[in-house]
DNA sequence: GAACGTTTCAAACGATTGTATGAATTCTTC
DNA sequence: GAAGAATTCATACAATCGTTTGAAACGTTC
């Protein structure tokens, strides 16, 4: 685990491990730089303050993950021709960068779903602001991409069910070691994503 | 708005609402206290410490929500008579609620929402013991009703399909007026509700 | 109304927080 | 290898944090 990595990045992997286990406001700058090993005020000389590196923590996975799922979603219209991508298709387009990018992330990939739960739920204005401008063009084609699949479902429909399907993958993703007693069968990952895309399928086909 | 209750009500209400705002850790001793007004000592003097108040504003609406849907389920398993109860009562009793509590929470029952959201991403260990105990005879309950109503599920599968509902449920209860488009037709909160269980239900029926 | 336990009060405690400073060091460019 | 920019460093700052304290005020009971 040699980690001849530069300051910066040292700072956004310890901080992306510390807020995902213990929550934005319980890890301190002096944890962040005594477990990145830099000077105390490598924080505020790099990233300006504390928000700002939260926000630069959350930005450099969020980005990608929904690069991705807009390219997916790219990739499942142009193979589906002329004709709409299978519901289930748009879904995953949707699901899985989040679960992939998750396991990049450290400590097994619970770190980023936990931050990402924390920044949904008390987002300084950094946060909401990159939440905005990150989500909304990629509603906008999931919406198009779900009304063209569902061509008899309103859209104010799809955005609830949307905003369901939102819901239940972030709480997994959130909540996946945690909460599962020990009759549940084991199952990997890729079980796991089929049973949600599955799940979520179904629920936007209800009548 | 008169307030004559005593110190111990006004602080778990004025807690309540500023956990639900700010999150647990952005609000202040002295945020609560000069929101009540009381004095400073007061929380210390009648909770014990701030974790305890955090566990204290938490079990008042858990214990009574939990409580509800165990009655809800009791009525709907007596009213299907030996047969199982429909899906749909069975998710009502889950969801309804929930719902129903967090209107009767400061700020139009958001700020139980939000409390909740964040008790499940930071728990303290006295939140988390009371997680344990409150969800676990309630899961059991649930799981029991749901096999029987859907006998060709695996029981692990009805796991995680609880866990999507969980999450969808919760997710949006804390973002209920938060990223909703104009364009979203306004529906009231019973239309809402009848839309997750709408859409939770397919999602267990799922093949 | 005296004695009691309960609650409220103002004040202070030590610890920790995020940030700022200016000097020391390293790196880059000529 | 000297000049200058970029980075790292030890240290200090003011503010805020949760908690404690001991006295004052209150309510109750005889």
């Amino acid at each position: 685990m040699t980690e001849p990595i530069d300051t910066k990045s040292r700072i956004l992997d310890i901080a992306e491990e510390l807020f995902g286990e213990r929550g934005l406001d319980r890890v301190s700058i002096r944890d962040i730089t005594d477990g990145a090993k830099v000077n105390l005020a490598a924080i505020n000389y790099h990233f300006g303050s504390k928000d700002d590196l939260v926000a630069a923590v959350f930005e450099r996975r969020v980005v990608p993950v929904n690069e991705a799922r807009l390219a997916a979603l790219d990739a499942a219209e142009k193979s589906a021709g002329n004709k709409s991508p299978k519901l289930e298709a748009i879904l995953a387009a949707f699901i899985r960068p989040a679960l992939q990018c998750s396991l990049k992330s450290p400590k097994g990939g619970t770190a980023f779903s936990k931050l990402f739960g924390r920044c949904l739920s008390e987002p300084s204005p950094q946060v909401e602001a990159l939440l905005k401008k990150q989500f909304e063009p990629l509603m906008e084609r999931m919406d198009a991409a779900l009304m063209k699949a569902l061509p008899n479902l309103s859209r104010t429909d799809i955005f609830w069910r949307m905003k369901f399907t939102f819901g239940a993958l972030h709480h997994w993703l959130l909540t996946r070691e945690k909460f599962v007693p020990a009759w549940v069968e084991a199952t990997d990952l890729e079980e796991q994503t089929q049973k949600l895309i599955t799940y979520a399928a179904a629920g936007f086909r209800a009548a």
